[in-house]
DNA sequence: ACCTGAACACCGTTCAAGT
DNA sequence: ACCTGAACACCGTTCAAGT
């Protein structure tokens, strides 16, 4: 049997989607595959990209048709995406989170908020800080949801940390501050 | 050589600083205290407590009198505080938002700014979801400006996710959300 | 081009035994 | 109470050799 990148990657979801990332080794990986581990080196160069690969292709699932014209309903529009896709698979937020934090792979989110912010007319500055800011507040609520959605399910009811009304009502408070720098423009 | 746990402890922080959070394994930080691995499990049941541990550590090394009165103030100080206290250790951030993550230590900063916003009279359910977004805010700004750091300081340089500037640049965009809500109630 | 087999240099954790 | 010695069950990655 002979597998191309995009087999390994796709698998590596499966696994990771299954029995977690802590369980996603590229050893595991290589006997899901039916391969010996070293296999894995011809289609990737090591885990660490392997992982950013994964936290592509699960944004990529995610995605949906961009249908807001407003630019601060196209801001919301991007994070519900963003939020669901990572929410949709099994430690699917803390790749994703990863990935953007060492800066390989889940560049898209970023780019398509930079947008949404531009044609709302702010400064270039502060494209940048709203930004990051929105990312930093999605990549928070979702992995701290995602954590105490699964120890849940796992056994401990911990603190729940709220799930889509609490998240819309934390990015309304930082639109609100963004809409008072437009208009102040 | 007979150890107390705040010996490990104080011991994983410096290894921590001195050769970053990938080489502070327990093999290691037995080795650096002369003793053998299994020794450690006398004063620190696994390897993710001693983590939340570090996390403390550092948090309470960075810790500083309150001096501000006004509510949102106290925010901003409990704030740059906290990101003070990460960035004074190698991975410090890191370290600290696993811990948070986790739901193991690093449970004082939500404490403060919890009592910060509820003392500026917003309703409940507001301070839960404002002490999280903010949180979410200086986690995110601060592991972000860490990586870019170490990763410049380690050759490649980067994308710059601003400093001090950018960081209570997007601290205030939320506190302007906050602060309506105060008014309006 | 893709894979095997074998090795290298590691991990976290447990547990009987010592002092 | 604190530590040793030895083991268990793993890791990621490299590299010569095969087809």
């Amino acid at each position: 049997m002979r597998y191309h990148r995009s087999d390994v990657v796709e698998r590596a979801v499966a696994v990771l989607d299954e029995y977690g990332l802590e369980s996603l080794t590229m050893r595991r990986l290589a006997s899901e595959l039916g391969v010996q581990p070293s296999a894995l080196y011809h289609h990737v160069p090591n885990k660490q990209s392997l992982l950013a690969a994964v936290a592509d292709e699960i944004l990529q699932r995610g995605s949906r048709p961009r249908r807001a014209e407003r630019w601060d309903r196209r801001v919301i529009e991007i994070c519900g995406e963003l939020r669901d896709a990572m929410l949709a698979y099994r430690d699917g937020a803390e790749v994703v989170v990863t990935a953007h934090t060492f800066g390989l792979g889940a560049r898209e989110p970023a780019a398509a908020l930079r947008s949404a912010l531009a044609d709302g007319g702010l400064p270039e500055d502060l494209v940048d800080v709203g930004t990051r800011a929105i990312l930093h507040l999605v990549f928070g609520h979702t992995v701290e949801e995602q954590t105490a959605m699964q120890a849940a399910s796992a056994g401990a009811i911990d603190r729940n940390p709220g799930g889509a009304a609490d998240f819309e009502q934390g990015l309304h408070l930082l639109l609100d501050g963004l809409r008072a720098r437009v208009s102040a423009a």
